[in-house]
DNA sequence: AAGTACAGCGAAAACGGTTTCGTGTTGATA
DNA sequence: TATCAACACGAAACCGTTTTCGCTGTACTT
């Protein structure tokens, strides 16, 4: 076992002193063409690489970046985190992932965790339980601490921050057009409670949509679960309850669950009845007819957050200028909707 | 902004030294009664919290977990992932994540980077690239340091180092004895080259219990594909080329659209022909049949890894002796196959 | 009165770098 | 010959901790 070599093995070994090594190793006009070859040449010999945690100690830089969301297995966060990590990586930054599980002290425990110089700065979605509380005092002492932070997808309007989201309204709504250009009349929608800034979004669009038409808003037509957590029985007593021709699910599962008790049911997907979901994960590819999805650009989305957050921990000003980015959706039309 | 607390700050404002600050936060015996309530009430007040990137220095322990993964888009590895997060933060560790995209530079490039100090282990799954090559001095370099490693999934036996794997040859085997015994003749696999560990051994265990059978191997029944990457040309060439009635699939993506192309084709699932692929996924509880598969547990082998690798890493003995443990697969049964 | 014990605290080294600010030597210049 | 700039390097501070060791003062012992 050949231990890391240090600046200070070097020093001795050449009978220099370490300020010499490290300015040799960094090429300073300084250092005699003599001295700085032997240098580098000894420290190449042994693989010398500089010490990452004291060089964080100098700089007060970990070129570390903290992710913190609620969940990995969804496909959405999967992407999104892709999407960082790619970027991050790209300009030298490494991603400690942490996950919330949903639930606020999680959260704040993670954060905690981070914010004593583990990081630079933060890229977060927020936890549903954190949303349904409404209490930020966690997110507000990390920013008061100066360490920037980068809300994606489920944001917060009580915490000044960059944030990035997709126009979750704008989805809903093109989503619903659809099904409303289609010949659709009786529309459903299952998203969860309006705690949740993107159902809350999703299904604002999905009213407009349906109040600028014709149709107008049926309140029986909409089902609110409390999370985005499968609860098979209430998805299959609603749709049992009623008779539909389309539905809007707030996620993929929702609506690939909800095809296949259409399918059950004997109804042909899509003339019976239309199905739109939201996320463009592997579910909605393979499904069986094909799921068409308002796509979030879930990789798009954690590269824009990584560059917003870089570019801050970088930038030498202390401007407190805080943007939102929104990216648009689209719709990816699939075997579950006519086209 | 209000900056971040160091004990200097402490020690200037109560007129005392830096070490009896520190020493009065711990506690200690030293200390007198007065001055620890004082520093306490004080470090309270201004909510102090050390500096995590001292104490690695000091330590040389930083709390982190590399896990470096081919993709984080399979839900097999999100899984794992979840498990190792959830094990190693109830430890007090932190995970940082990144992805060799199954590519060996990047294999490389990502472990460099971590290997200076940033963490306490490896946790890997190697990429395909760097299986086919057969190059592993990366992985030995780190371990010559004394870095603990812990491979899983895809692993080598050419470095030493602990080992976490699930007995996939005998996943292959019993779901290949189940199409067997459920009177299947005509039996495929849809695997990829042998230099991916986990598709040597699934081709193996596929093959023994053929051969134990009165079937014996039928070679054109076999299809090899370069990677785990999707080739729908590929496998719809292959499928359409023979009459089969089952079929055995490394992962789930690949089984799932198989039983797209068959039903296309008017063919009934499971009494025409049946499925069973690996990795226990949503695709796969939700595909339309639901697909029944050799289950992973993803989960399971994050917790053991972590474990595994923490113990190590705490552990003061330097003990050079490494184990590798191989969990169980088990079948999920769904409707895929007959039951 | 001298010696001892101990409580309570501070100085300083250490972790592994970076960086500022000298300082001694050399050769050229006035 | 005295002056000076340039060159090449080293000492030391610093980042924020922890920890060892030594010092001081008080109280107690004999």
């Amino acid at each position: 076992m050949k231990a890391k070599i240090t600046l200070k093995d070097i020093a001795r070994e050449l009978e220099v002193s370490i300020s010499t090594v490290s300015k040799a190793l960094k090429n300073s006009e300084e250092i005699s063409r003599d001295t700085k070859e032997k240098v580098q040449a000894f420290a190449k010999l042994y693989n010398y690489k500089p010490n990452n945690i004291a060089i964080s100690l100098k700089n007060k830089r970990t070129k570390n970046i903290g992710v913190v969301i609620p969940d990995i297995v969804h496909h959405f966060f999967t992407t999104v985190i892709r999407g960082i990590e790619k970027y991050a990586n790209a300009r030298g930054y490494n991603v400690i992932v942490c996950l919330s599980e949903e639930s606020f002290d999680k959260e704040v425990i993670n954060m905690e965790m981070l914010a004593n110089g583990s990081i630079d700065g933060f890229i977060m979605s927020l936890s549903s339980e954190t949303q349904e509380k409404g209490d930020f005092n966690h997110l507000k002492e990390v920013t008061e601490q100066g360490i920037p932070v980068v809300l994606f997808d489920r944001i917060t309007n009580e915490v000044d921050c960059d944030k990035v989201i997709i126009d979750d309204e704008l989805g809903a709504y093109m989503a619903t057009k659809k099904f409303i250009e289609q010949g659709k009349k009786k529309i459903a929608l299952i998203t969860t409670d309006d705690y949740l800034s993107v159902s809350k979004a999703r299904t604002s669009g999905y009213r407009k949509a349906l109040e600028e038409s014709s149709l107008g808003v049926d309140e029986s037509r909409i089902l609110k679960l409390p999370s985005m957590e499968m609860d098979e029985k209430r998805i299959k007593d609603f749709l049992d309850s009623q008779e539909l021709d389309a539905v809007l699910c707030v996620n993929e599962i929702f609506a690939v669950y909800s095809m296949g008790l259409a399918q059950r049911k004997g109804l042909k997907i899509p003339e019976d009845i239309s199905f739109i979901g939201f996320t463009d994960g592997l579910l909605s590819k393979y499904a069986n007819p094909s799921l068409t999805v308002v796509s979030q650009h879930g990789e798009k989305m954690g590269e824009v957050s990584a560059k917003m957050l870089i570019d801050k921990v970088e930038s030498e000003e202390e401007e407190e200028t805080y943007q939102t980015k929104i990216l648009e959706p689209t719709l990816v039309i699939r075997d579950s909707i006519f086209h």
